[in-house]
DNA sequence: TAGTATAGTTAGCCGCGGCTAACTTGTCAA
DNA sequence: TTGACAAGTTAGCCGCGGCTAACTATACTA
């Protein structure tokens, strides 16, 4: 799994939690990419099942699909408050902690929540 | 300056730092890449004047190639000692920190450095 | 019913930044 | 002097992940 394809299946979660369905034109346009770039992105995405995409065109994460989704959205917001916490505005902050969350070890983000508690 | 750029400055800097020259050779055993690999990154960063070569194949960091060199150097630093103050290993620090420093904005780098004096 | 807009796909281009193969060049030792 | 090694370069390949152009298919509307 590549930074590209987090981002996608983060995009792709956050658009479910507000809409009833979820097409490539949406995440295009939420990602700013052109449709062929979403389009031959989601092919991976389905042919590494982390997505299905029924007739409608309709994507819904699948389990493991969802499972990375989820690690790297609770890493963006962990993140994002992590550096607001230090005086960060939210803006920087939300921009930075989505080129972060891509590259930190499983162990460093262990150690940032736990430290973000106290 | 894209990641692989930064990557070679900071190499470039710390083999300085190490020893009394840098030939591209040096750079592709630290970086473990290929000679041509190395080769190649050294025309660019020559052409875009971050740095001189000399007739004996010896590497110096110009001015500029310098500032960025530092900067990113001491974001290592400053994100290695920050994320080892957390309980992260040194070894999963420093090779986070690697690639941290290379996304993070200016903003966010000068927040970190206040938090961590506290 | 015909025209138009929307969504998706296919084909192919590009820069990035790794790689190998193969060549050149220079030095040093047998 | 010659042969071998070390350093560097050139040419060209690859996957990644954007892009445009152009096509198809569906659906809505005049």
């Amino acid at each position: 799994m590549q930074e590209s394809g987090e981002m996608y299946l983060e995009t792709i979660l956050t658009l479910s939690e507000n809409n009833s369905y979820v097409r490539s034109i949406d995440v295009a346009d939420a990602m700013s990419f052109s449709k062929p770039s979403v389009s031959r992105a989601m092919s991976k995405l389905k042919a590494d099942n982390y997505i299905s995409i029924d007739k409608n065109g309709f994507i819904t994460l699948t389990d493991s699909g969802r499972a990375i989704a989820e690690k790297i959205y609770e890493r963006h917001t962990v993140i994002s408050k992590l550096l607001m916490s230090i005086g960060v505005d939210e803006e920087t902050a939300t921009a930075d902690a989505c080129r972060i969350e891509h590259v930190i070890s499983d162990k460093t983000f262990a150690a940032v929540k736990k430290a973000i508690k106290k």
